[in-house]
DNA sequence: TATTACGTTTAGTAATTACTAAACGTACAT
DNA sequence: ATGTACGTTTAGTAATTACTAAACGTAATA
């Protein structure tokens, strides 16, 4: 029966490794937060090895990027010098936290570079047909950034992005 | 002057594919957009060639995949066997085709794994502690899924996701 | 001060993904 | 039917990313 449990707990993992890929993360994270997270205890960095395969220089490194995300906190017992790590289960605060951390990002960065695209042609306008097209479709996207960035920010700011929130957007858009 | 413009594309392309590639497409494909994005005619497979650089292949193949997901059109014009290539400017519809496009992907595919390994679970059931607690880790996992997928259906499902329809969410969001 | 038990860093390798060059298919024009 | 102008496919290469193995640093323990 436990056989069983260890099965289901190997397609879980499996399943999250694919919908971490999917958005681009390293499958091996998406199979160390599936750990994680089925495991009732906290698990140390050795464990986490055990369980996913991977290696422990590879596992330090990801643990860590999930806990700057937000998806896993980091704890220490008491006269143990082993850390111990376990899932994040409100995973709309995880949500909030990886659009916060995506924010300071290169994506940022390059969002940033339109609007500069803009203040530049603004200080060296040309009177020119395809000068002012140029203008206008780019000022098009800036204004699409920031309502996306408007919207990013507003989730952020939630205390809690819970059910009943999402519920009441649903309402909204009918 | 229309120096700098060439400049001012140059560069403009160059932040769409930081963004492309941010977002896990290929940054040709945001070079490719940007070229059609900030083009004031429509344009040829060997005109995006020329604009862009990379080769025929390339570009045949991702704006297949360009138009697919609905953020460039493609037309032909009479007596002409060319096609010929525009840049949708409603991104707002851009992001419903998206979204559309990824819910018949393997990103569904594993989201619906999660639910299955529910449903097995229920009809082997075990009474044991971790068997329960278990269950109920990835009962709530898919709980939270079955949210984000209303919103996405949600989306989806509007004619238009203006700007107004935005501004309501925020409202909302207070 | 040496030993042990840990986490981290690093240098190299495997796997994946984006791309190129060129062959190919097709339809139209001669 | 042959040549030409296109888009597509394919087979291979370059670039990137995920990962491994092992050296390293550090602090507690003896």
């Amino acid at each position: 029966m436990s056989k069983t449990l260890t099965k289901i707990k190997k397609e879980f993992t499996q399943g999250l490794s694919q919908i971490s890929r999917f958005w681009g993360f390293p499958k091996g994270m998406g199979a160390i937060f599936a750990v994680l997270y089925l495991s009732p205890t906290v698990l140390s960095l050795d464990e986490i090895v055990k369980e996913t395969g991977l290696t422990k220089g590879a596992v330090s490194t990801e643990v860590r990027t999930l806990a700057r995300i937000g998806l896993v906190h980091r704890s220490s017992k008491l006269g143990d010098r082993k850390d111990y790590y376990s899932a994040e289960t409100d995973f709309y605060a995880a949500i909030r936290s990886i659009l916060q951390e995506r924010q300071n990002s290169e994506f940022d960065r390059a969002v940033r570079s339109v609007k500069e695209t803009l203040t530049v042609m603004e200080e060296n306008w040309v009177e020119d047909e395809e000068w002012n097209f140029v203008y206008q479709r780019v000022q098009a996207l800036q204004e699409f950034f920031d309502a996306i960035d408007s919207l990013t920010r507003a989730v952020i700011r939630l205390e809690s992005l819970g059910l009943s929130n999402v519920t009441k957007i649903l309402g909204v858009l009918k």
